[in-house]
DNA sequence: TATTGTTATACTCTATAACTATA
DNA sequence: TATAGTTATAGAGTATAACAATA
């Protein structure tokens, strides 16, 4: 038991290797976004638009874990670019809807494309069973921690 | 085939499972830092200069995958708060050094602690053999792809 | 009163590039 | 010229909280 060992390194941590991962699919799943003009928290709201046909603010937020004054602005910006429409909610008129505009819909497959070309790109290192264990895993942390999962960053 | 098939879903990307549970590891780990007074990115920074001794801050910039910009602002927060200082280069005057202050030093064990309690706290969830297969699995990516390591969010 | 959504403020990190001093 | 470091600007996230309209 030496003084030395009391201070672990950065490099025990799994925490510091997924940091390191995550953060590079990110950066290069946004760069390749960039292109298409769109951030990859665009891109989350976008694809869950894309499964729900509309869906309410509060909702979304919760899906995507994040706070409703964020998926306001990013509702704007959305809105702004022509890919997202804001509407009235009949029974509840403090609620409203989002949903995507025709422009936003024909957008999606195309970002999905870039989506499955990202992930195989990174993921491309590993055998598929490999691929198919680092799956298991990450589902088994955020079912075992009751994780918000599609966080965006 | 048919056209559902052609728009893959945000589950099916390992990308997403990733940046959920990164996200929520270094979120977790903020939030324990923050009593502490430091962010994520400064922790890296400390521990960095803890086994360098002195460093300078483009070759800390390398190490830590952020422009030297970002290590200037960064550098300039910890010196505020009395932890790092900066020194002269003898040999070359345009490099100056970097170096942990003994208050600085005195936390890093502290820090380290934390970081032990966080990933325990995240991954506890999964087995011993479990948690060294995600070692191994996260690192043949960091390895095969080349990338920085350290990143820090 | 409580909830929905928006807006304001502040902070961290990112990226690019201009700028100063030194080599 | 090229390099080291700082500084400025702008953008994207985060978080908290105040606010208006509605329930």
């Amino acid at each position: 038991m030496n003084e030395a060992a009391s201070v672990s390194s950065l490099e025990t941590h799994l925490g510091y290797w997924l940091r390191a991962v995550s953060n590079n699919v990110s950066q290069g799943f946004a760069r390749k976004l960039e292109d298409e003009g769109v951030t990859v928290a665009e891109w989350v709201f976008m694809r869950m638009l894309f499964d729900f046909e509309t869906v309410s603010p509060s909702a979304l937020a919760e899906a995507m874990g994040m706070t409703r004054g964020a998926i306001s602005k990013l509702a704007d910006r959305l809105i702004a670019k022509d890919l997202v429409e804001r509407g009235a909610s009949l029974a509840d008129k403090r609620t409203q809807t989002l949903a995507l505009k025709p422009a936003g819909r024909a957008r999606v497959p195309m970002l999905a494309a870039l989506a499955d070309r990202n992930d195989t790109e990174f993921f491309g290192v590993l055998e598929v069973e490999e691929r198919g264990e680092l799956d298991r895993l990450l589902r088994k942390i955020v079912a075992g921690r009751g994780l918000a999962v599609v966080t965006t960053d």
